[in-house]
Order: structure tokens, then C-alpha cells, then sequence
DNA sequence: CAGCTTTGTGCAACTAGTTGCACAAGCGTG
DNA sequence: CACGCTTGTGCAACTAGTTGCACAAAGCTG
């Protein structure tokens, strides 16, 4: 239930388009949630009949013509609820390392290829974040919001830094690993 | 997609019934991968009607009745080739992050309790990893399947750790933050 | 001005995960 | 033996996200 939330935002640091909204969350908002035009589109009517945002007042609406939309005090209301509201952390969920897991059992072949190319892709993730880093915080600027984005930023660059290190130990592990088959019996218990 | 593979996966490693099945997430798969029993009977079902997975022939089957599940060679196969098989890795997307950047915009009134407790649930989670590592990998053990399980729970470990002091650096942020109250307009652009 | 690309909006069908509940068998206890 | 608890299996309805496609207007290009 965060795609709403994630709309207000962006439409309360400006108001905009549905298509202006999905560049947005391509460009910055991605990087913690993600969505796309259909999601956004689809979110945007809703949000519209329960109040929360209104089209600006423009010529006339029709498909294919633009609706810029913005938000109206309900929503405002609303996202200071949500974010207040207490949520609890919802668990990790990685195929990585459930492929991982299954590699113990039915044998690691095939898989180092592509473990190395997430590799190459954490690592230019991690690039791109350094760069904007560079570019919207230099030392200078440091207001409330911008601390609090500079924060949700770090943890991007960290978390990234952090795959591309583990990869890269998963990696030189699979080097000296006998390279199993598929045809390796389980030999320990587990838990 | 990955549900049914973890379900090979952990089948493959010992054969179960749907119960014990969702123990054994419970305790140890839902640690990269969460599941409900709900969804664990389902996917055996579609497991079994494949023909990847066959209950063991018992007495009579029947409502309320055990079965247990073994994986047959083409579960062994489909897993392998799943495993194998190139995968994008998808884009980050935590809740926690979208508040943080809500925060900005409509003030950060309330977060900091609820950032305060997540704190806590990493740090606890942490704790119990730290205490699986312990008990199921000591020096001696690290056959290539234990090297791999390790690896495993090593990334759990890490991002847990990563969590609790990103955490740590958020909440030292609040405590010199102005207290924003919701009212603060949004003063840079964004990207 | 015919045809192509870009900008823009949107529906429909599907997949995966969540929530709530039902039902059966077995076991223990007053 | 009636009652409640535990073990065990499972359906139905819902929510959220994904995929594929349709359609309209505006601009550009030969």
C-alpha cells in the first residue's frame, strides 16, 4: 500500500503530469520504489476519486491530453499519517540467494556467468548513485530536507557497495569450489 | 516465480509435508525467502500436477491426513536449469526509504518512534543470525555446501548490520533536525 | 498532406502474495 | 465421552504488481 504514498510525494515536491510522474520515478524515485506508467496511471484515478489530488483546471479533457494533477489538503493530511504511522519492516525476499541455496543442492554450473554480470550491474548502479551524490550534495547543502534525501541516498550507495563486495566474494568462493554438477548429494542437515 | 523452486530446494533437502514444510521456512528459508502455509499447499499442489514433486505413497490419503512430498527428477532438473538461468536482479523497493523522503515534504513528526523500533527488529534479527553462525558453522565445517549455505546467511548478516547502522545514522540525524511539523514547504527541486 | 515518431493516457488479463476462514483427525483431561 | 487444543490440509476472496496492448493528439519530414 506505498505506491499512493509514493505519488503524493512527488506530486507535493510538484505537481505533474502521469507521464511526467513515471519519468520522475525512472529517474529518482526508483530508487527505492519503483513502478510503472500502467501502475501510475491507474493510481492517479484513484486517488483523484477518493479526494486526495485534483486535475488542475485546463482546457479540454481528453485521452491523449495531458492532466496535471495536484495534491489537495486531504492528501497532504494523508501522507503525514501514513509516514508517521507505525509499519513493521517487511522481510527480505532475494532470489540471489535462494539461487544460491538451490546451487548447494542441485550443483553451482551456469550460475558464476551471471552472478558476475549482477556484479558489473551493482557496480555501475553504485556509479550512478555516485554521481548524484556529487551533483545534489555538495557540501554546502545541507537543510533539513536535504539531509533527510542525502540520507535515503546513502542507503542506496551502501547497499549497493554491499552486493557488489558480496558478489564478489561469492565470486572468488566459486573459485576454489569444486565444481559441482548437479549430481552432489546433500550431505549435512540444515536449519 | 521462485516460490516453487525454494519449495524444491528445501524438499530436495529433506522430503516433508506441507507442515513442516512451512516450519522449516519459518526457521530458516524465510530468511531470504517468506512464505505462508496458504501458499506453500498451493504451490505443492501445481508442484504435484506438473509432475516435479510426488507424494510418498502412504496410507490413505485424506483430509486432515499427512502427506509427505518428495521431488522426482524433473524437479530436479527444472531447479537446475532455474538456477542457471540468467535473472535481472530487481530494483530495491523499501517502505522505509519512500517515509523518509515523504518525510521531507510533509515533516517528520512520529517517524522517529517507529525508526527507533525497526532499529531494534534489525538489531535482534542480527543477533539471531549471529547465533546460527555460531551453532551451524563452526571452523571445521566448510565442505563446498557449507561454503555456500554461509555465504547465504553471511548476506543476511551483513545487511542486518547495514540496517541497524543506517539506522543509528538516521535517528542521529532527527536528534538535530529541526522539528519539522508538516507545514514546511518544499524549498529545492529534486532529481 | 500522407505517413512516422513522440507524447500522452488508459484498459484488460494475468501472476504472485496476503488474509480470513473452514474442516478433519488425534490427543489429553475433567 | 464431551470439550478444547494441536496438528494438518486446504479453499476463496482480495491486493498489489506485471505484461501486453490500444488509442488519441501533436509534431516532424518527405
Amino acid at each position: 500500500m506505498s505506491l499512493p504514498h509514493a505519488i503524493l510525494t512527488a506530486l507535493l515536491e510538484k505537481p505533474s503530469s502521469g507521464l511526467e510522474l513515471t519519468r520522475r520515478f525512472d529517474k529518482s524515485i526508483a530508487y527505492f520504489w519503483s513502478a510503472t506508467h500502467q501502475q501510475i496511471y491507474r493510481e492517479l484515478g484513484r486517488l483523484e476519486a477518493e479526494g486526495l489530488i485534483r486535475a488542475l483546471p485546463s482546457e479540454q479533457p481528453a485521452r491523449g491530453q495531458k492532466r496535471e494533477y495536484e495534491v489537495l489538503p486531504a492528501g497532504r493530511d494523508e501522507l503525514a499519517r501514513w509516514t508517521a504511522a507505525s509499519q513493521d519492516p517487511k522481510p527480505l525476499r532475494d532470489v540471489t540467494l535462494l539461487r544460491l541455496r538451490a546451487a548447494a543442492v542441485v550443483g553451482t554450473a551456469g550460475l558464476e556467468t551471471d552472478l558476475r554480470r549482477h556484479r558489473e550491474l551493482h557496480a555501475r548502479q553504485l556509479a550512478t548513485y555516485l554521481e548524484i551524490e556529487q551533483r545534489d550534495f555538495p557540501p554546502g547543502k545541507d537543510g533539513p530536507q536535504d539531509r533527510l534525501r542525502h540520507l535515503v541516498l546513502r542507503a542506496g550507495i551502501d547497499l549497493e557497495t554491499f552486493w557488489t563486495q558480496w558478489l564478489d566474494h561469492a565470486l572468488s568462493e566459486f573459485a576454489h569450489l569444486p565444481d559441482t554438477d548437479g549430481t552432489g548429494r546433500p550431505g549435512a542437515g540444515e536449519d
